[in-house]
DNA sequence: CGCGTCACG
DNA sequence: GACGTACGTGACGCGC
């Protein structure tokens, strides 16, 4: 049977102002608004899906208006007139939403002097008369005059794509209480504000539909008004009537405009993919575009790396494209903040952020760690000295003092909720990884407040300033740094708020007027430094690694801090005690060696001991003329028979161990939590590392055994295990791939011992001694390569140690060409950049001091490795979780990073489905963008310990 | 607070 | 001829 023509006529304009209010402002990668445009190819996408449904579309158009007058502007001037202009984000959307209608092949029509609701009902009618049902894509209350079965059994329906509702007779008697053709008498009778359509004062669309339904009909309704009973409504219909009869007139569709295309100019093929494709790419859909990719069967094809492009450090990199540049913001001005005391207030602030669908926030809390701190203010910001503190948890300055008048915690967070949850307004914060954190655990019996989206002032500047910091201006990435840098304002500085040392107090006790200007310039000054990045990322090439890598790795990284991991307490404390007992014992034997007592921990004290009084040779001074006394010194003392470099060797150990891990991990369990919380930074190494403070989790032992105990000591709860996944030998695999060493890509591809293989191409021949050797060399490499760096490292002379780097070179000479390329790009760029487009910026890579220089060469040799791997695992825990959820592992917890290593923690018996899943999500971490020539080997390890889990 | 040292990748 | 001597981190104790 063949299919019934079926027209579907899609009202683009209307719908592009509702997705315009209710979707985040997001921006494609020129910079441009987008958020509407991607609304409405969801849209469109999602009607080509029904292509192929026996009720779906046969033929469509989309109909847009066209900016003008149109003919009911002759017959009332005042029509529409007071419609406010679009907003300055949705202006450059309009074009855009053109394109995106060519990108999918469909015919868009617009034609002067007629509104989109006229060439749509004109259409309607036609294809109707033609036996075609039609469906009108709107939800605009007019065009339900519309709905309805023509004689001929064509019927007119509309789809609302954003409830996903189908609009037919009953559901227009549900709204207007009367059938659809009676639809236009009931608009006449109450007008249309927005429309700026008159109606009858007074006349709502309760009393209107009233009327229609009691007379029939609006002349019937107007005619019988001078019988009825004498009062306001009566006088309104006598007096207005005229107004009533032309809004009918304004609220008519006109039925037979001549239409532009003929019908079957709309007929429905399959959609070209190409053009679409170029379209979703341009503007940074990726979500459709792979979901395009994956239907057409061929593999996800990467997507186009940024191209390089020539940056001139010295000229501002704001003048690029057709992009406006930006409105000067007002000094900020302490005085214009407000401080939100009472629930309306605060609901006021909450309605200005919603219709800004942008705010800046940000807590302010009674200690400095976001897992033990207690929420004591919220500050948000909606634009330049628009800003307002909320104190919740303010008390008096001393105990004797009355808390200030302030919102009850509970109740301003219940209202807070909604909107920092709320996926239409964007949340900016600077470091929100910490207020991600307050907010999870405040408000607590309510589940906390999981706060999205977010942007990130600080992740922003690290992804588009990282290294920069040898410019003149610090280049840290701290609030009042950025401040300085970017605004020319210098922040209140905390320590003026809160005071330092043994006088610092809290926040709490901060009295609100200084507590609102300390905090609402916070929000304000991220406010502003979030519209000045958001513009800089894609001119100079960062969204990529900003949206898909550092910002969703925010949240990620939250989460696994609020985690933390527990740790055995009484294990620690017998190592302690343990390493006490040895370090006294070593202390004896030391001094007794020496001839005396002495601080050993004090290099200064060991260097004299050693080097003057007991007269040892190979004493040599540093700058700060003091004596060396480290490993590679200590070790050669011992090596000629000196028994107290031993004993010194041992005490460091132990010293090192017991103060900075047995004791120290004791102290930073939570007594919250009892776990341990580490803090990464994301902007900390500049590469793109992570790093881990407070405590370092990242530098646990475990190179020698007795170190290693220290990982035993990191465990899982009752019924759990944790499992360990690292990436093995990832950076020589990524220099492999990078440099292009067929040699050692198929080492990899293999799965040989790489140092063995690298051992065999130099020396001919592997043993331990030679393979000890290329691994030496394998890592110099990695690091930036020098022939003295290197021989001291392999006991050879320099020399020698060149001849064994030419002969790397001439076995892989794709090693050579990528150092050179990568330090002439980074020569003319000051920047180098990783697989997927993260930079990292070389200030001093053409130094006149060479020591300067050669350091930045050695520097920009590695960082496009190291980066390369920090970004592959970035992506892995982004994408981990969701990955898990999908499992059915939800509950599986990602504990910590190690920079080619994750630690989980899950329950024993789902460690078969969860390595799976683990070791598929990491060996797949760098598709589909980079599509490494190297397989990427993940090892896993399962234990009651960290220890037992490598 | 700078330095030297040493824990990790 | 001096410069420093492999990349990236963070924490500790000493001594000023």
């Amino acid at each position: 049977m063949e299919k019934r023509s079926h027209l579907y006529l899609v009202d683009g304009s209307a719908y592009i102002f509702r997705a315009y209010h209710r979707l985040p402002p997001l921006t494609n990668p020129q910079g441009v608004p987008v958020g509407a445009v991607f609304g409405y190819t969801t849209m469109l996408w999602k009607l080509a899906e029904d292509l192929h449904k026996a009720d779906g579309p046969t033929h469509l158009a989309v109909i847009l208006d066209k900016a003008g007058k149109s003919f009911r502007n002759d017959i009332y001037p005042e029509y529409k007139a007071n419609r406010p202009p679009a907003p300055e984000d949705l202006v450059p959307q309009f074009p855009l939403i053109r394109d995106a209608t060519r990108a999918f092949s469909l015919p868009v029509i617009e034609e002067g002097g007629l509104e989109a609701d006229d060439l749509i009902a004109s259409y309607a009618r036609a294809a109707q008369a033609q036996g075609w049902d039609v469906t009108i894509v709107s939800s605009d209350k007019d065009l339900m005059q519309l709905i309805g079965v023509a004689q001929n059994g064509a019927r007119v329906d509309m789809l609302d794509t954003m409830k996903n509702a189908r609009i037919f007779i009953p559901e227009v008697a549900d709204k207007f209480g009367v059938t659809p053709d009676r639809v236009g008498d009931v608009l006449a009778l109450m007008g249309d504000a927005v429309d700026n359509v008159p109606g009858i004062r007074g006349i709502g669309p309760k009393t209107a539909t009233k009327l229609i339904v009691e007379h029939g009909d609006l002349e019937s309704a107007l005619a019988a008004a001078p019988a009825m009973k004498a009062g306001k409504l009566r006088e309104s219909l006598i007096e207005q009537a005229e107004m009533a009869r032309l809004s009918r007139v304004l609220v008519a569709l006109k039925e037979d405009a001549p239409l532009p295309l003929p019908l079957e100019a709309f007929a429905l093929g399959e959609i070209p993919k190409e053009p679409l494709a170029d379209f979703l790419s341009e503007h940074g859909f990726t979500s459709l575009l792979k979901r395009l990719d994956a239907g057409r069967g061929s593999p996800e094809r990467p997507t186009q790396l940024h191209p390089a492009k020539p940056v001139n450090a010295s000229a501002p990199a704001a003048t690029t494209g057709s992009i406006t540049p930006l409105a000067p913001m007002p000094p900020i001005d302490h005085g214009a903040y407000a401080c939100v005391q009472t629930l309306e207030a605060l609901d006021a602030w909450i309605a200005r952020a919603f219709a800004a669908r942008v705010v800046a926030f940000d807590t302010e809390t009674s200690a400095l760690d976001a897992i033990g701190a207690d929420l004591v203010g919220v500050s948000l910001a909606v634009g330049p000295n628009q800003a307002c503190y909320i104190p919740l948890g303010h008390h008096g300055s001393d105990m004797f003092d009355e808390a200030p008048q302030q919102i009850d915690r509970a109740e301003a967070l219940a209202r807070l909720k909604p909107l920092l949850e709320s996926d239409a307004v964007l949340k900016i914060g600077q470091n929100a990884k910490y207020d991600l954190n307050v907010l999870a655990r405040a408000y607590k019996d309510f589940g906390g407040i999981a706060v999205s989206p977010i942007d990130d002032t600080m992740v922003m500047s690290f992804d588009l300033d990282a290294g920069r910091g040898d410019e003149g201006i610090g280049g840290g990435h701290g609030m009042d740094e950025l401040a300085q840098r970017h605004l020319g304002h210098a922040c209140i500085p905390f320590k003026e708020v809160c005071g330092t040392g043994k006088k610092a107090i809290s926040f709490a006790q901060v009295p609100l007027d200084r507590a609102t200007a300390y905090a609402a310039e916070d929000a304000d000054v991220t406010w502003r430094l979030h519209r000045l990045f958001k513009l800089r990322l894609p001119q100079e090439g960062a969204t990529r690694i900003y949206e898909r890598v550092d910002r969703p790795l925010v949240a990620c990284v939250a989460q696994m801090e609020r985690h933390g991991i527990k740790v055995d307490r009484e294990r620690l404390a017998g190592l302690s005690a343990q390493f006490a007992e040895a370090i006294a014992s070593l202390e004896g034997e030391i001094h007794a060696l020496a001839g005396e007592p002495f601080t050993i921990g004090s290099p200064k004290q060991l260097g004299e001991v050693l080097f003057d009084k007991m007269g040892l040779k190979g004493g040599k001074k540093g700058k700060s003329g003091q004596y060396s006394t480290d490993v590679s010194v200590l070790e050669k003392l011992e090596a000629e028979g000196v028994p107290i470099a031993r004993k010194v060797l041992e005490w460091r150990q132990l010293a090192k161990l017991r103060s900075t891990y047995t004791e120290a991990l004791q102290a930073a369990i939570s007594p919250i939590t009892g776990r341990v919380h580490t803090s990464y930074s994301l902007v900390g190494a500049q590469t793109g590392r992570l790093s881990s403070t407070e405590p370092n989790l990242q530098n646990i032992p475990i190179r020698t055994p007795i170190g290693r105990q220290i990982r035993d000591c990191f465990v899982a709860e009752e019924g759990h295990v944790l499992l360990a996944a690292d990436y093995s030998q990832i950076e020589l695999r990524l220099a492999a791939h990078m440099a292009d060493v067929p040699a050692l890509r198929a080492a990899f591809a293999a799965g040989e011992d790489i140092h063995a293989a690298t051992a065999q191409e130099l020396f001919g021949e592997v043993n331990r001694e030679t393979r000890g050797r290329a691994k030496t060399i394998n890592f110099a490499i990695l690091y930036g390569i020098s022939r003295w760096g290197l021989a001291p490292r392999l006991g050879v002379t320099a020399e020698e140690a060149q001849a064994m780097i030419d002969t790397y070179f001439a076995r892989f000479p794709g090693i050579q060409r990528y150092i050179h390329e990568t330090l002439d790009g980074v020569r003319e760029k000051s920047y180098s950049e990783t697989l997927f487009g993260r930079k990292c910026w070389f200030p001093r890579i053409n130094s006149k001091t060479q020591a300067e220089r050669q350091g930045s060469e050695r520097a920009a040799i590695n960082a496009p490795i190291q980066g390369t791997c920090a970004d592959i695992i970035k992506r892995a825990m982004v994408r981990m979780m969701p990955a898990l959820q999908a499992a059915g592992l939800g509950h599986v917890r990602m504990l910590l990073q190690v920079h080619d290593e994750l630690v989980f923690e899950l329950p024993e018996g789902d460690v078969e489905a969860a390595r799976k899943v683990i070791g598929e999500v990491m060996a797949q971490a760098a598709m589909p963008l980079a599509d490494i020539s190297v397989p990427l080997g993940v090892e896993i390890g399962v234990g009651a310990s960290w220890g037992a889990a490598h």
